[in-house]
RNA sequence: ACGGGCAUGGUGCAACGGUAGCAUACGGGUCUCCAAAACCCUUGAUCUGGGUUCGAAUCCUAGUGCCCGUG
């Protein structure tokens, strides 16, 4: 059997991408597998840069238009899906194209997740209802009391954090920290980490272009379409949370349209703090495809 | 031109004549399960000159710039 491989293309958002992957699935005749945690849901278009129905077309794309905002979608899904697919696309192709920016979503592929019982719903949710009551100072004293080893060690001013934390002990009895071994797991199959970067101006140039072509695209209009799902997780996205406080008269356009510009830049730069730390990246500009492609040689 | 007002980090604001502070942006970072989420950290300013005072962002004065009103 030749040995198969995972080419994974990472980088921030509004960076390109997407063309970069479909043409790299082109060049290597093989499917694309998106990772990223909101072009998944299909109600979601404009607003999270889904590829064009003609680029969809073109290549098969997994994890796009896959889910419904109303499911629940987060990283451990993500791996199981991935895998799957990976191993679909390995039956008939050495090459599988990984697309996306959700940099726990990649390192859930690459290395894995360590297992964790589910948590029923009715846990989680009363949780959140007990933390709106009594905001976070309830949860630390939840936490200090119920996992002690957790609170001396964990991020006590983060809700989300402790609020995982506490639903893990509330269901299973043990601390988050007993479940979490870090180990990596080793796949059976190459993965080579690609990262596009662009000069930082240029990136945010690129930005603010894609968010008033959004806009001239229609992007109220879709928004407005989703106002009965605006509390799902789903819709705590750049891009429609804005425009929700817009249709809701807190603020204008322009106000919304800069906080979707600025929101944006702050994800970008979360997405390269992240993926800076990964040393296995090889970075190319999106520019230089010719470049990218050489790097692969070995494989063609 | 005259009268009045204002001048503090990139932006918006605060500071009884006594340690120039807040928000936000920018920059940096954390992150094993809601991650386009959530959280953390740093830098950076008193328009210019003179005066009063032990001490001036604050009071006086001249200049410069901006805003409002009148012409």
């Amino acid at each position: 059997m030749t040995s198969k491989t995972c080419i994974i293309i990472a980088g921030p958002t509004a960076v390109g991408k997407t063309s970069v992957s479909i043409a790299l699935a082109q060049h290597f005749k093989t499917d694309i597998i998106s990772a990223d945690s909101r072009q998944c849901y299909k109600e979601l278009n404009i607003g999270v840069a889904k590829p064009a129905d003609g680029q969809l077309q073109l290549v098969k794309h997994y994890f796009i238009n896959s889910h419904s905002v109303t499911e629940d979608v987060n990283a451990g899904m993500f791996e199981q899906y991935a895998l799957n697919a990976v191993n679909e696309i390995f039956t008939e192709h050495d090459v599988a194209i990984m697309v996306g920016g959700t940099g726990l979503y990649i390192k859930a592929f690459c290395e894995g997740m360590d297992a964790i019982p589910a948590i029923d719903a009715v846990v989680r949710t009363e949780i959140i209802q007990k933390y709106n009551a009594g905001g976070l100072l309830w949860l630390q004293e939840e936490i200090k009391e119920k996992d002690p080893a957790w609170y001396a060690s964990g991020e006590i001013q983060n809700p989300h954090r402790i609020m995982r934390a506490l639903e893990v002990i509330s269901t299973t009895g043990k601390s988050l920290l007993a479940f979490q071994k870090s180990q990596k797991i080793k796949r059976d199959f190459d993965i080579l980490e690609i990262g596009l970067a662009l000069p930082r101006e240029q990136l945010y140039q690129q930005i603010d272009t894609r968010t008033d072509d959004m806009i001239a695209q229609g992007l109220e209009q879709e928004v407005r379409s989703l106002l009965q799902y605006r509390g799902l997780n789903a819709l705590q996205t750049v891009g429609y949370k804005e425009l929700f406080e817009y249709i809701d008269g807190d603020i204008n356009i322009e106000q919304a349209i800069n906080n979707i510009k600025r929101n944006t830049r702050h994800y970008a730069k979360r997405q390269l703090t992240w993926f800076k730390k990964d040393q296995k990246i090889k970075w190319f500009s999106p520019l230089d495809y010719s470049q990218l492609i050489k790097s692969f040689h070995n494989l063609v």
